[in-house]
RNA sequence: GGAGAGAUGGCAGAGUGGUCGAAUGCACCGGAUUCGAAAUCCGGCAUAGUGCUUGCACUAUCGGGGGUUCGAAUCCCCCUCUCUCCGCCA
């Protein structure tokens, strides 16, 4: 959410920056909102004001036995016109807090303008891709070949979009998670912690994902829904709280199933593991001063990218231009990590600065050194999407017999072995 | 699932219709005292919003929503959550 004072001071370079996204913000209807606002609230302000005045001194009156009949009917004629306006005021208000609920944040300055991801720069690229005699062969001939990865009855069980994995490539897929968290929490500093899979629509809201995304997510019967990453129960570990600012930075790792309803995605990566309706991950969340924000986002982004350094996997990083940022977002690195059988990088990382979109909507504050509750900045970014990881690595690892280096980092959770080759 | 109790400022905790935005204590900030600190004393100290003469005024907020009333932290209704006991249970 956006700070609404900006909105009322300098709208127009507001929408300005928004355009740069692609979006375009009523400024007339806002302005005429605000207007109304204006007048009905002072409007209701004053009546309030009389009245709570006029009821003190009945209150006053009757306290030394006087009568007050003529006060009580003063007040009582305020009523119909205080209801109106009150009424009147709290429709603009519903009216103008929708609306601000729906504005996505402005990108920080250092953003790259442009429209879409075509227009998303690149910054570094580290790691070579390998050399393969023949053409690579995908994660889905790799898995199944192996007789480890199994499409047909995850669709039996459940639906289209499921996984089920098997024996050593169940175990990989532990086993990277585990290395993730293990690297996040013993060398990047991160607490690990346990979250809720299903959040309720407040949380939903505090991180940005309502009102205006709930088509993306899965609602359950209880209306709660299932999280679509775990940034949101993370980050809303801090709503409504106020933070000692000697605790900040708090940094946080979790590893969780992310469900996605993935509408709108038709035919899109529809072979194999890159969309699917449940994917694990490792999250990392920090909360920071403002001041720290972006020194925060360059760090996080080390850290995911530590993880595919460890790992061995060529990769790129990308800032991704004003078109193609996430709707909370003010700045946002992408990590692509190279995936031979399709010949191109793939997103396997997001690290975001929200800066105080996500603090302002969830009233997530510390209590700085003038002793003054000031919103927090949030970040997240994932260290790292452990299904797509898992994907680099059988095809950046495939070997020519069809079996699978483990790379050197996995290998003490795989007990030690090095190659993952087909059971006879 | 059943029965009962409860939800008040950063925390603890008083307040059952009228200068109550809320006693008191703790924490915190400023000052006095001190060589310095502790202790003590004095003062300050919720959040959000609105208006304008930018320092003041006003408004809203005592779990959430609705109602009664001239007036609600206080009374009524609904919801949520927490605690205790019972039942069930990985």
């Amino acid at each position: 959410m956006l700070d609404i004072q900006l909105l009322r001071k300098d709208l127009s370079a507001v929408a300005q920056r928004l355009a740069d996204r692609g979006v375009t913000l009523d400024t007339a209807r806002i302005e005429a909102l605000e207007a109304e606002r204006k007048e009905n609230q002072t409007r209701t302000q004053d009546l309030q004001a009389k009245r709570n005045q006029l009821s003190k001194q009945i209150g006053f009156a009757k306290g030394k036995g006087e009568d007050a009949s003529a006060l009580m009917d003063e007040v009582t004629g305020l009523g119909d016109a205080l209801k109106s306006a009150e009424e009147r005021l709290a429709d603009i208000q519903e009216e103008l807090s929708g609306l601000l609920m729906t504005i996505p944040n402005l990108p920080h300055e250092s953003v790259p303008v442009g429209k879409d991801e075509s227009a998303n720069q690149e910054l570094r690229r580290v790691g070579v891709p390998r050399h393969f005699p023949l053409p690579a062969r995908d994660h889905v001939e790799i898995g199944e070949d192996l007789d480890l990865l199994d499409f047909p009855t995850a669709v039996k069980i459940a639906t289209s979009r499921f996984v089920l994995m098997r024996g050593d490539l169940a175990r990989l897929h532990r086993a990277l998670t585990q290395f993730m968290l293990d690297t996040h929490t013993q060398e990047h500093g991160y607490q690990e912690v346990y979250v809720p899979f299903m959040v309720n629509a407040d949380s939903m809201r505090g991180t940005g994902q309502l009102p205006k995304f709930e088509e993306d997510l899965f609602k359950l019967n209880n209306g709660m829904y299932l999280i679509p990453t775990a940034e949101v129960p993370v980050t809303n570990i801090v709503r409504d709280e106020i933070i000692p600012a000697e605790n900040l930075p708090i940094k946080l790792v979790a590893h969780t199933p992310c469900f996605r309803s993935e509408a709108g995605s038709y035919g899109k990566d529809t072979r194999g593991m890159i969309r699917q309706h449940q994917f694990d991950k490792v999250e990392m969340v920090q909360f920071v001063r403002p001041e720290d924000s972006y020194e925060a986002l360059e760090q996080l982004t080390g850290h995911a990218e530590a993880i595919l350094k460890k790992l061995e996997l060529p990769y790129r990083v990308v800032a991704l231009c004003t078109g193609d940022l996430g709707f909370a977002a003010a700045k946002t690195y992408d990590l692509e990590v190279w995936l031979p059988a399709q010949n191109t990088y793939r997103e396997i990382s997001s690290c975001s600065n929200y800066e105080a979109f996500q603090a302002r909507r969830m009233q997530a504050r510390y209590r700085s050194e003038k002793n003054k509750p000031e919103l927090i900045h949030t970040l997240n970014g994932s260290g790292l999407a452990v299904g797509r990881t898992l994907v680099a690595v059988l095809e950046n690892y495939q070997r020519a017999d069809g079996g699978v280096d483990i790379p050197e980092v996995l290998r003490p959770y795989m007990g030690g072995r090095s190659v993952i080759e087909r059971e006879e």
